[in-house]
DNA sequence: GTCTTTGCAAACACTTTGCACCGAA
DNA sequence: TTCGGTGCAAAGTGTTTGCAAAGAC
């Protein structure tokens, strides 16, 4: 199945790749950085190089099934674009407190825009930051 | 007007901070790394140094008058909370472009969801990403 | 005078690159 | 056999931190 992917997306099956691609398919549709992709490798005795690494998540994001998703502090975080699963959050900024919610309004006018600037949309994140019920009402 | 909004965040108004608010107001709403403020600075021959800068940052980010926008490739890029001129992103993984736009449709679904919830949004960030026209249509 | 903030340089974390060897087609 | 891919270590970025001196209140 990996395999027929990399074949696929003519890309050479090289050892490197293939523990790439098993890893990241073993994190079920998880976000994740290129370090919790080699540190997961690391625990299973790969000798994947960090170059390597880096290499393939590059190659595989120019190929279109890896895309980054914009969260991530520090390192850069992807997801697999085989993966539908979406949601937005509300998030607190005092407790931390995530709400997901998903509104077909929204969405349905991204795709009007999307088509306006002839733009192929891959993924969205939306955010709203904010109080949460208690938190508004609360001190302070 | 700098010296108020200093003062009523309850921020020290010193030198470094005072130019880095100059910098920012300057910008007139723009998006900005840090190092954009920093050239910027070094531009009006500013001792502000580096550190100071990425400190005035994280503290005025904390105070909640700046706010990350989620963009920016290798560094991170922020705005002003004040500008009543919000819109949002379609960014291009490839060339990294991005488009800014504004729906009401959008906006207006956003309040209705944070009404349900009873949440009380301050700011949110909606993104999407994707392919622009010019890349979309390349090479690979 | 006290407690914060600064500038500097060194340290960090994440990512990329040059190069000689290795291996898939 | 031939290029492309690999591992390594070194170099690059963007950002943070320890510390002594300077500055705000």
């Amino acid at each position: 199945m990996k395999e027929q992917i990399l074949e696929k997306y003519n890309i050479r099956k090289t050892q490197a790749r293939k523990e790439m691609f098993q890893a990241i398919f073993s994190l079920k549709g998880r976000h994740f950085s290129v370090e919790d992709i080699l540190s997961h490798l690391k625990h299973k005795k790969s000798r994947v190089s960090r170059a390597s690494a880096y290499r393939a998540i590059k190659l595989f994001t120019n190929k279109g099934f890896l895309r980054p998703t914009g969260l991530g502090r520090d390192s850069c975080v992807y997801e697999l674009t085989f993966n539908k699963n979406h949601h937005d959050h509300l998030y607190c900024i005092k407790c931390g407190r995530i709400i997901e919610f998903k509104e077909q309004i929204i969405e349905r006018q991204q795709l009007k825009t999307c088509k306006k600037f002839k733009f192929k949309p891959l993924s969205y994140t939306l955010r709203i930051s904010g109080l949460c019920k208690e938190c508004r009402n609360g001190k302070s």
